[in-house]
RNA sequence: UGGGGCGUCGCCAAGCGGUAAGGCACUGGGUUUUGAUCCCAGCAUUCGUAGGUUCGAAUCCUGCCGCCCCAGCCA
């Protein structure tokens, strides 16, 4: 029935490592890192670039790391190293005792730089931000040399020592390689290698160290440290693949890294962009991180997304170096197919509309057999309660439509889903001219076979209003009203086009009652409504809050013009 | 206008000189006590474009067009 995850369709990366371990390239081995910056929460973007990293480990019998990069101070916390763990996990990879920092290697990271000094391949710079970029020339017209680019071995040398002893404050002085400031690549004009920063605290290495690498300089040598084979990345890191070999050409460091580039994930009508997510949780548009709108792995697991389904996803957009828009209906394929494979069926009214089966007897009430699911009776089945009065959806009903409106209409009948035939005999509405409920009578003859000589329009569900549970329901719709959601008018910002009916929530909601004990991390579907899990952060609430993960596909939405 | 990439069906994506896979979406039809699922069928004479090479080109060459990335002491 689910063909997930079984399929690893071949891609431009797995050829080159075919080619590589055919010519004998890193001696056969295969290894790869999943290197994140510990900034802020993986989102399903990261879910690209782990299956990758973790399925080529997987696949090719080698290894994978989790190295966190962090090289920043300013921006990266403990509570983001942990998430990430966490995220990685939850999707289903794992690293063994290969957990790593960058910052692990910040004395062999200086050790390597005062090798490039002693080489008269790097220096100090005493030129401030504002002067540095006007030294570097602009796209089309070629860089100036610093004038402190001359400063002997010696004098250098002293200085970077001094920058590490803390002499000199933020910014007053960097280390730089000494490269070509006429390169057309403007990543090879003499790039930036330390920097001073004092007064923060780094959640691995504390007050140990005031100057810090950066990111280009750091990355290769982690991976040659770490003996990575495939070093992969996203496009626009392909510029910095020179300055990459450039650090590794000229240090003395055995292991040389293969990087490899490809494109990064666009998922229309959200945003995968960590500064972007931040700004979403930090100014207040969403509930947080995990909130379940957003398309981080945190959010998309409170969501009720299964880490299957993601995976799946990342196998079916496949990797490339062109890039593009995915449909939001990729995904949503992804999650239906594994959750209608896998999720037990309930009934749950979610606008209720009061219905009394005038025929049936006031004080009784029955037990009734439900399978949770039509296909596989190996998920077995649930005892349902039915009586007098229950509750059906308001959209289930209406005075009068034509026949391809296959539910309950006045004079009408319909079948309760896994119940009886019922007729509409009479609507109840209040002063304001509002239906308030149904009168309908039952067919006993009809529990479990079709009545005879009579076509009923089709099956509804229901639930009990005796025995039903209360309780609440999340919608959520896409969080941004346009498809390429960064996407900004003159003068706009990305938050402009947020979608303000991104979350509807409905409290007057019924459950059966078997839904009354549904516990953290059950996925359900609600039969003809769509897929739902109980919040895990209301979960200790008296009335249950269920998430919808996702509607089910509805293709009568598509052909019901007004009359229908 | 410098450099680096990318352009195959509405979306994603195979294809690697021998005559356009697959998935999603969509459209018909069948089954169905979920307008769901499932099943069956249809869906690029054409590969951004114009030339060239070749018996033969999406695949090789040249020009052109379009889109993305780069001027952080961010990653």
């Amino acid at each position: 029935m689910s063909n997930s995850q079984n399929s690893t369709p071949t891609n431009f990366i797995r050829q080159i490592i075919d080619q590589d371990r055919q010519t004998g390239k890193h001696g056969g081995r295969v290894h790869t890192r999943f290197p994140p910056e510990p900034n802020g929460y993986l989102h399903i973007g990261h879910a690209k670039s782990i299956v990758l990293n973790f399925g080529i480990a997987e696949d090719y019998q080698g290894l994978c790391n989790l190295r966190f990069d962090d090289t920043n101070p300013h921006k990266e916390n403990i509570e983001f190293v942990e998430s990430i763990q966490d995220d990685v996990h939850w999707l289903g990879y794992d690293w063994d005792d290969r957990l790593f920092y960058a910052s692990d290697y910040f004395q062999h990271l200086y050790d390597f730089a005062v090798e490039l000094i002693e080489n008269g391949k790097a220096f100090v710079c005493d030129l401030d931000g504002e002067e540095m970029r006007a030294y570097r020339g602009t796209l089309t017209e070629p860089g100036r040399e610093s004038p402190y680019r001359a400063r002997s071995v010696a004098e250098n040398l002293e200085l970077f020592q001094r920058m590490k002893a803390g002499d000199f404050e933020d910014g007053a002085r960097v280390l730089r390689a000494k490269i070509d400031m006429a390169s057309p690549n403007m990543n090879m004009r003499d790039p930036t290698l330390y920097r001073i920063r004092h007064g923060v605290i780094h959640h691995q290495t504390g007050e140990a160290w005031c100057i810090y690498p950066m990111y280009d300089y750091t990355h290769p040598i982690s991976d040659a440290l770490e003996g990575i084979t495939h070093s992969l990345c996203t496009l626009e890191f392909e510029d910095h693949r020179p300055l990459y070999d450039w650090v590794l050409d000229n240090i003395s460091i055995p292991n040389h890294p293969q990087q490899i580039e490809f494109s990064r994930l666009n998922l229309a009508y959200t945003v995968v962009s960590k500064r972007k997510l931040t700004q979403l949780v930090d100014e207040g548009y969403v509930e947080g991180w995990d909130d379940p709108r957003m398309p981080t792995l945190a959010g998309m697991r409170r969501r009720g997304y299964s880490a299957a389904s993601i995976r799946e996803f990342c196998h079916r957009i496949g990797v490339t170096k062109a890039d593009g828009l995915v449909e939001m209906g990729m995904l949503e394929n992804c999650i239906r197919e594994d959750l209608n494979a896998h999720a037990p069926r309930r009934m749950a009214v979610l606008h209720p509309l009061k219905l009394v089966i005038e025929n049936y007897p006031e004080e009784k009430s029955e037990t009734l057999k439900a399978p949770n699911h039509p296909k596989d009776e190996s998920m077995g089945g649930r005892e349902i309660e039915f009586c007098r009065e229950i509750y059906i959806d308001r959209a289930d009903f209406r005075e009068q439509a034509n026949k391809k409106y296959k539910r309950l209409v006045s004079g009408g009948e319909v079948r309760l889903r896994n119940a009886y035939v019922i007729k509409c005999e009479e609507v109840m509405k209040n002063n304001q001219g509002e239906i308030v409920e149904l009168r309908c009578s039952y067919d006993p003859e009809t529990l479990g076979k079709n009545p005879e000589g009579r076509k009923v329009r089709g099956v509804i569900h229901w639930v009990s209003a005796r025995h039903g549970v209360k309780g609440e329901v999340r919608l959520y719709d896409r969080l941004f009203n346009r498809a390429d959601a960064d996407k900004v008018e003159e003068g706009g910002h990305f938050t402009d086009n947020l979608n303000p009916d991104s979350l509807r929530t409905l409290t007057d909601c019924y459950f059966e009652p078997a839904l009354a004990s549904a516990g953290v991390g059950e996925q359900y579907q609600f039969e003809r409504e769509g897929y739902f899990i109980l919040d895990s952060r209301e979960a200790a609430r008296e009335e249950p809050v269920f998430n919808r993960i996702i509607t089910l596909r509805d293709s009568w939405a598509k052909i019901d013009k007004p009359g229908g």
